[in-house]
DNA sequence: TTTTAAAATGCAAGCGTTTACATTTTCGAT
DNA sequence: ATCGAAAATGTAAACGCTTGCATTTTAAAA
């Protein structure tokens, strides 16, 4: 009779409020599919008793977390805090809750990590560029997670992804770098190996340098892990050699940082001496002196528009759909003409 | 017979390996108290099924999800990214997973999000800063979720906190300031209400304004939502007054770095005709320009040590013991003496 | 061999919801 | 009042796992 159980669970509200469990979990999840007079009776029930639903046994009598899970490279650096902020306030509005994995950058972590979060039930999956390795998704298909790719769209993958065109993105910038007459230009990517965004980026240079006539031998690319003293030993090294680039492009915003304050430490003066650009536009961008001329992304469109198309699909089932999102070259300080030396 | 089932359950398991569901639970669970010989037969079975256990029913018969649960303002700024990114990264090594929500400084979203978290199972709770309505406190207590405050210690509270104390850490960067000569102070807060760690900040600087024998009246305040253009505005503020202050306090970092933008923007020199003094010492700082003088905290130190105790007392029951952490002031390009003008 | 304690395994009872389906109640139309 | 459809509520069967206890197997000791 006088049960010692800690916490209520749905019998007790039930045997409280004089009704079924049934009536009680309805009443919690279709208010209007009850009485207003057993509403009332239920929630007093419910507020009296303190009673607040059983996770694990929703989830296993519901066959389903309201969970979705994003796995991105790191969230030390802002460059995909924003994104997912605004994923996860939309989510929030939907009646999902975010699982956040970091990979550091790392394949394999990062296929641990959604085996990770699959096996907490996630729903579904936000994840960042497409390149990864088929049993990945293989694994995906079969365990039935639906998963959405983002910063990242290519005409190319038929998988569903919410993102921008890496490669035309860099280009339209490196289309304005070379028209102000950059010959020698350097770019400091992050590491490519699994990231296509990376490996976009730097297409997309060369496409504008075959576009503008010169042959992409010219280009020399350092690639490094990401981080700001990265960035910034690289454009060190990129500075000593004998033939110094007049522009330096850099696979993200806080590589270019890095560059710039290397810049400032060995006295070369930017955008005079040489021009520094980034990609992505994340605060640090206006923050750097001079501000960073960079490539600007959606991140918050991004990632709200990918938690509206997954809260959709897990459920109504809506199938994801690819959207293509515009990103547009943005003019600061550290970028000038070629100078007259 | 022929299941149709689209997932395997624990049952196929057994019954393709020929043992009993509970010895494939173990088996899982503890490998160590199966002969080697079953071990194979069942991991056997588990391969070629596909089989990944039900993370509802798991949680459900456990009683413990494994889940850990951050409740920050924002993950969109870096001040509580790095930290957070150490306190996953520590907690994964203990077979937990972070489930992170964040308030936007609202006190009634934290309330809301605790409940979520709770409500999804969340076996503990970090949280930043003291101040809170008690019926929050309350409410864990009932629902026996642990847990922890952090970015705060304060030796008047008894709740556990692994963090720093705010109050001293800014006093003694003040205590630097003031010995420069600086006798017009103002000082950008962020809001305080329900943020214990603004407002013991702006009382380290009042602490040290009275060991210095200067009235505290002297000390003016701007409180400004987070934010980098909120800086800039409340600086703008500030400089635009008769009495002009001659060093300027932020909260955050994020402030000061928008307040020395908005410096550049007017034309006003730093340090030379004001000084800017930050807090938290994120990266911002450094790549700030000037690089910013402020207050170094350990971060990631703070959030590996967070995982370490929380995940220590859900496992094992060690209650929870508050740690202080020290802090620094860093001297950077932004502060210098008052000017001679 | 036989004995026996320990190790391995099996049995089956929960765990707290949700949700078909069955039953009862309500209420407007007759 | 009576009837019937619709609305509200109740019944009870899953959901897939863990775990205390019972049973069987193992293997060391006699």
């Amino acid at each position: 009779m006088n049960k010692t159980r800690i916490t209520p669970t749905l019998h007790d509200v039930a045997a409280k409020a004089g009704v079924s469990t049934a009536t009680v979990s309805r009443c919690l999840n279709f208010p209007d599919r009850v009485t207003e007079r057993t509403r009332n009776k239920v929630m007093a029930a419910v507020k009296v008793l303190g009673y607040s639903p059983n996770f694990g046994a929703k989830v296993m009598a519901a066959r389903r977390t309201n969970t979705i899970g994003a796995i991105i490279p790191t969230m030390e650096n802002a460059i995909f805090a924003r994104g997912l902020q605004a994923f996860q306030e939309e989510l929030r509005q939907h009646g999902f809750t975010m699982l956040v994995a970091s990979t550091s950058y790392s394949a394999d972590i990062e296929a641990e990590q959604i085996r990770a979060l699959v096996g907490r039930g996630a729903d579904a999956l936000l994840l960042i560029g497409h390149d990864r390795d088929p049993d990945i998704y293989e694994f995906l298909e079969t365990q039935g997670v639906p998963s959405l790719v983002t910063w990242a769209f290519d005409p190319n993958e038929t998988r569903p992804s919410v993102g921008f065109d890496n490669r035309a993105a860099m280009q339209s910038m490196a289309t304005e770098v070379l028209r102000l007459g950059h010959k020698k230009v350097a770019l400091i990517s992050a590491m490519t190996a699994r990231n296509d965004r990376a490996l976009e980026r730097c297409k997309g240079i060369q496409d504008a340098m075959v576009l503008a006539g010169q042959p992409t031998e010219d280009l020399k690319i350092i690639e490094t892990p990401y981080g700001i003293e990265e960035g910034a030993d690289a454009f060190k090294l990129l500075m000593q050699a004998l033939e110094k680039p007049t522009a330096v492009f850099c696979g993200n915003d806080v590589l270019a940082v890095g560059a710039l304050r290397q810049a400032r430490d060995m006295g070369i003066r930017v955008p005079d001496d040489v021009s520094i650009i980034g990609f992505d536009d994340i605060e640090l961008a206006q923050i750097a002196y001079p501000p960073l001329t960079t490539v600007h992304v959606p991140h918050r469109e991004m990632g709200q528009r990918a938690a509206i198309a997954l809260a959709a699909m897990v459920t109504d089932g809506v199938p994801l759909k690819s959207v293509e999102l515009s990103t547009h070259p943005v003019f600061r300080g550290t970028l000038g003409p070629v100078c007259a030396k």
